[in-house]
Order: structure tokens, then sequence, then C-alpha cells
RNA sequence: GGGGACGUAGCUCAGUUGGAUAGAGCGGUCGCCUCCUAAGCGACAGGCCGGCGGUUCAAAUCCGCCCGUCCCUACCA
């Protein structure tokens, strides 16, 4: 409602300033800085003022002479020449009884391509912020009635799967058959974790060692040998427990477009001759990148840069780099590839989605994937130089729309505090040791463990419920620590904005106090109990709407503490359109917190049950189950749970 | 060398397209549970918004230079 009345009245006054001035400007609008200065501030008179030539007062007073806006109660010119809008207080509670509008369903699909890990060990927590920020992004958009659609890349076929591979092969001495009843029977993901760190250390001192790399990669793409065959059992097993690991934060896929369809498919040799045909990369002759198909450097980086290198698409042995995939790939998301993966059903999740990937094999009947009009690919900003290739492969053959909606919604690393990485027993460098954080490595499997974090989350929570809940059977306990773990760690990712570098600390991590995600819990739980309370006295909510009249709301909100917090409440779809717009869940969380803030707030001026005077209490009643339908819709958003108790 | 990000309270971070007295959480000090759960609430302390110059009625925000930290700049992904 509140951006409603926003954008009623910046029209209202983009119209009145085109009646009066003739000039048709886009009207802004912000918060007051006090909340007294009422509830939108308009500063168009500031830019008028110089075109004008008049003083900004004397503008803004000529604009709200007279001017009327429906459930605007009164216009004041303030400060230097603000204006500042005041809301009918009856007129907005009373649009706020009727239950929200369903967001207008739009057809055209929106893809988003988040969590995307190299399936050959278990995930850590920088995989957690991608897939975190992915799937909030995903809610966002879907809050707002997009349709969107989820992908999680798998490359199966890249070195990393290939490393593992050749590990189990070459320095564990371990069969296909072997590497299977290790899957059944271990936590596969966590061995692999190990294995990686292994063969990375064995290729550092045995330079020699990394021809297995090169064997196994060309095993797994001719699809022969034992080398393929355990490539396919890891990344298969390893895909499972990623995918298991992200369902305990709520995070679910669609389709999980893999890179051996890609291979097998030839999805790449129709990409690579719409590059050679309109010219978009050229066989080099000379230096350096001679025999390789090579995209210049103009094409992704400033004219001013000049001389500067092109990027290989494809090496002087013909095999293609993983940015050549890419640009594949990303044709296909646009449905302008002219090819389709086939596909089969990969895990269907307990609450009934279902997940497919990409096969090679034609048959069964499978939903149609693919074909967005705008793609976000959920990446960490390191790679911000290949996906300028990527987009600018698009733009080289044409398709300049495409480009301009390819989104990189990149997020800066997720690294380690040093007082983390003691706690690991990781031994540092003085150097490291001033550093403000260490950068994780899979290769020497330094990191956090994504499983292991949650654990540690569930198990401090678990504590805290129990202290307060002792009563209550363990079943329900541990149900009720598993849904504030994951809600603390969703809010702890989502409050970083995402060009903020994360300096992991467990510290902060476990924190269940102040600006967490279990404080905005705690609210929702708090609002519930008092609805809870009031049915265990044998009493039902009223009929709101029967029970507050336009007079009621009005003599209720005059009390300014009320119609503040009521405000507040009211915020949450502005606060998801603007989110949308800056592209910055972190928005949305701060909102979150905010509207608990609220909440708190009123949790203690105002007893709602114990209250004596009839209207007072109704209103009050509503005020509670307009909280609490608020802070459930936000934490939706948020991917975050509201727990039984608290 | 080139490209990019960042520098705001002791710590971790917000700060809309330049706008009214620069905010939050943690940490610190002091209060508040006979009352819908104290994972809460209130109060206080804490700032040359890295530095210098410029643009403007107005700069933490835009521009230039400098200092500092980090990332990228592969025939790895």
């Amino acid at each position: 409602m509140f951006h409603t009345l926003e954008t009623r009245a910046a029209a209202a006054i983009g119209a009145r300033i085109k009646d009066l001035y003739q000039i048709e400007t886009p009207v802004l609008t912000e918060q007051p800085k006090q909340s007294g200065f009422g509830e939108i501030a308009v500063p168009a008179a500031f830019a008028l003022a110089r075109e004008l030539k008049k003083a900004p007062r004397i503008i803004a007073a000529e604009i709200a002479k007279g001017l009327e806006i429906e459930g605007i109660g009164a216009i004041e010119i303030a400060g230097n020449g603000y204006l500042n809008l005041r809301f009918d207080r009856a007129y907005y509670a009373a649009a706020l009884l009727d239950p929200p509008a369903a967001p207008r369903a739009r057809q055209e699909k929106i893809i988003v391509e988040h969590t995307n890990i190299n399936p050959n060990k278990a995930a850590h927590i920088g995989h957690l912020r991608n897939a975190i920020l992915g799937d909030t992004l995903v809610r966002m958009m879907r809050a707002a009635g997009l349709n969107v659609e989820v992908q999680n890349y798998i490359d199966n076929t890249g070195v990393q799967v290939a490393d593992v591979a050749a590990a189990f092969l070459h320095l564990e001495k371990k069969s296909p058959a072997e590497v299977r009843s290790l899957i059944a029977q271990t936590r596969f993901d966590y061995l692999c974790w190990d294995v990686y760190a292994r063969i990375s250390q064995y290729y550092e001192e045995n330079a020699d060692a990394k021809k297995w790399r090169a064997e196994t990669l060309h095993a797994i793409e001719a699809g022969r040998g034992a080398e393929a065959e355990i490539a396919h059992l890891v990344s298969d097993a390893i895909v499972h427990a990623h995918l298991a690991t992200m369902y305990r934060l709520g995070i679910e896929y669609d389709v999980l477009p893999r890179e051996s369809e890609i291979l097998h498919l030839q999805f790449w040799a129709t990409a690579f001759e719409l590059l050679k045909q309109r010219g978009a990369i050229y066989l080099e002759t000379e230096g350096k990148n001679q025999g390789c198909w090579v995209m210049p450097g103009s094409a992704f980086r400033d004219a001013e840069a000049g001389e500067e290198d092109g990027k290989v698409i494809v090496r002087s042995n013909g095999t293609v780099t993983y940015v050549g995939k890419d640009i594949a790939y990303q044709l296909w998301k646009f449905g302008l590839l002219g090819k389709d993966f086939y596909y089969r059903k990969w895990h269907t999740y307990p609450d009934g989605h279902q997940v497919w990937a990409s096969t090679d094999e034609p048959g069964g009947e499978a939903p149609h994937f693919g074909g967005g009009s705008r793609v976000y690919n959920v990446i960490d900003s390191r790679q911000s130089y290949l996906q300028d290739v990527v987009t600018a492969g698009l733009r080289a053959l044409g398709y300049q729309e495409q480009a301009a909606n390819s989104v990189h919604f990149s997020y800066e690393m997720v690294a380690l505090s040093p007082r983390t990485c003691v706690e690991l027993g990781v031994e540092l460098s003085e150097e490291d040791k001033r550093r403000p954080y260490v950068e994780v490595s899979g290769r020497k499997g330094l990191g956090v463990k994504a499983d292991d974090l949650i654990d540690k989350l569930i198990e401090k929570a678990l504590e805290e419920v129990t202290s307060r809940h002792a009563a209550e059977p363990e079943a329900s306990r541990r149900r009720v620590a598993e849904r504030i773990a994951a809600g603390a760690l969703r809010y702890f990712m989502l409050k970083y904005t995402r060009n903020s570098v994360i300096a992991f600390d467990f510290g902060e991590a476990l924190s269940f106090e102040g600006e967490t995600g279990p404080y905005v819990q705690y609210a929702a739980v708090r609002a519930r109990n008092i609805l809870r309370k009031l049915e265990e006295r044998g009493e039902r909510l009223p009929d709101f709407r029967a029970a507050l009249s336009r007079q009621a709301m009005q003599r209720q909100l005059a009390n300014e503490d009320c119609w503040q917090l009521l405000l507040a409440a009211s915020k949450r779809d502005a606060a998801i359109e603007g989110a949308i717009q800056s592209g910055e869940p972190a928005h949305v969380a701060r909102y979150a917190f905010q509207l608990a803030q609220a909440f708190s707030n009123f949790y203690h001026e105002f007893p709602v049950l114990s209250e004596s005077n009839a209207e007072k209490r109704t209103f009050l009643l509503w005020m509670t189950d307009y909280f609490r339908a608020q802070l459930e819709r936000t934490l939706s958003v948020l991917g975050i749970e509201v727990p039984e108790y608290m």
C-alpha cells in the first residue's frame, strides 16, 4: 500500500509540474529524515529551481497550492523547499484491512543460475553465499509475480572432477566398484574434500603426474575407461550431496544442465560455427596464441585498452575452454542456439518439487527449460572478466538485446578471519595473521564445510532451545533448532551487501542476538504467541473489517507510536520492490530486521491481551495479526521459516 | 603496467538517483523479568565518513590526484 501511494503521489505531482511549467520530469520520492515530517518527502522543487530561476520554496508552494491526492491528508512545505506529504491514516489503515492483492503474474521467463559448484567435493561456506544469494533473488522476484526458472549448472566433465577421479584411480588405487562402495558406505563428499587436497599437493610435488589430468579429461570426453566411470560416479554422488546440503537451507532447483550434455549434444560445435560465421572469433596465426581461436580483446574491454590480449576460446590442440562452453550455454539459456537438451528426472524433493537433469537420450515427457528473456548468472566477482567475455560473445553474434539482459549477479568472496583459521587448526604465516582475511582454498583443503557449519549451528540452537523448553520432546526441539540454524545462516549470508567481502568468523556466524535471523524469527514467534494465547483463553480473532470502522482507526492511529509501527509494517512490498531494483537482497534482510525491531517495540509498549478498552484491544489484535503476517511474508522471501516456539 | 572493488564508531557493516541533526548490530557502562517468553526493551559513551583539491544553493555520496587494503589480468575453472 505504501508503494501504491508513493507511485500515485509521484504521478500527481509530475502532472502538476507539467501543468504549471510545461516541464516533464520524473518525480522522485524519499523518506523524510524525521518521522515528524510526514511519510513521503518530495525534493522536486530543488531540481526545478535552477531551470525556473526561482527559489525552491516558492516553487514548492506553487505545486502544493490546491493539490489534492487520494489518500494524502496534507501537503506541507518544509526546509528550503521540500514537499512533505502526510497520509490520511484512516484511509491507509482501511486499505491495509483488505487482503493483499496477488502480484500481477508475468509470463516472460527469467532464468537464474546459481550454486554451480564443481561436483568433486563437499560444499563450503563460499558456495553457501552463492546459493543463498541466488535463492533469495529468486524468491524476491517470485514474490513480485515474476516467472523464474532456477538452473544449477553442473561441470561434471571439468578439471576438478578429473583430478578427483585420477586421485581415486592412481593415488588411492580404487576400482570403479570400490568407489561405488565408498559412495554407499562413507561420507563421500567429505572424503573427496580430502582426496582433492591430496592430489593437488601431489601434483605440486610430482609435476609429471599431471599427465593423469589430461588422460582423465580425454577419457571422460570419449566416455571410456575406468577414469570416465569413476568421474561419473563421483560427480553424480557429489551432486546429490550438494542438493541435500542446500535443501537443508530450503534451496531447490528446477533443472541441472550438465556439461557432459553440452559436449555430447554438440552444443559447442553449433556455437563454434556461429562464432566463426559472424567473425566473433579469429584463428590466430602468430605470437603466443598461434593456432588458437581467439576473441579479440576489443570485444570485451574498453577500446582505450587497445593492444590488450584477446581471450583464447579454442586451444591450439582443438579443445574448447570453459568460456567457450559457457557461451554455448548462455546462447541456449536465451533460446538462441537452435538446440535443446533432453531431460530425465533427477530428484524429487520431500515437498514434491521435481528437479530435472539434462541427458543426451531422447524420451519421456519433460517441461520446457531455457529460452529466457533475462538471465542472471550468480557468480563471484573474481569471474567478472570471464562473464564479460560471455556477454561479448552474444554481442559479437548480433544479440544486443540478450547481451543487455545478461546480468552477472556478482558478489565478493567469503574468506576466513585469521581467528577462524586458528580455530580450524590452520597454521598461518606472520604475514597472514596481519591480513584482514585469508582466502578459502579447495586445493589446500582450507575452508569451512557447509554441512559442518550447519551442524554446529543446530547444536548451538538446540542447547538454547533445550534451556528454554526442556519439556518439549526431543524431535520437536530438534526441528525448532534446525529452523533457527537455517535462519541464522541465511540471514548471516544476506546481511552483507554483495560487494562486501565476508571475513567469515564463527563468533559472528553463530550469534543469535541482535541483527540476526533468530531475532527476526523471535519477533514472529512472539506475535504468534499472543494470538495463540487468545485462543487458549477461548476467544477468537474478531472480523477486523467489521469491527474496525474508519472512525475507530482514526482514533487509534492518532497515537503517533501506533501509526509509525503500522507504517513500518506496511512497507514490505516497497522494500522488496526496491531490493529488486537495486539487485540487493541485503535490503530485504535489513527491512526484515527493522520490521522485527518495530514489532519488539510494539510488544513492549502495548500489552495486547490485558488491554481493557474494547476498541483499542481489537485494534491492537489487528496490529499483532498484521505484524505477524508481514513478518512471515518477509521471512519467506528470505527463505527463513518461523519455528513453532523459541 | 592495465581493469575492478573497497577505506564510515573499538570491531563488523548500512547509508536509495548528491538533500533536512551520518545510522545499526556487536563490544563497553548503567537500568528493566509478580505483567502476551529477557534469543527481548530502554539509557549513556563512542565519528577530521582515509587525505588534499574541485564541481554545487547543498558532497560520506559526483570528478581529479595521492595514501592504504584486496581481487582480476591462463591454451585452469
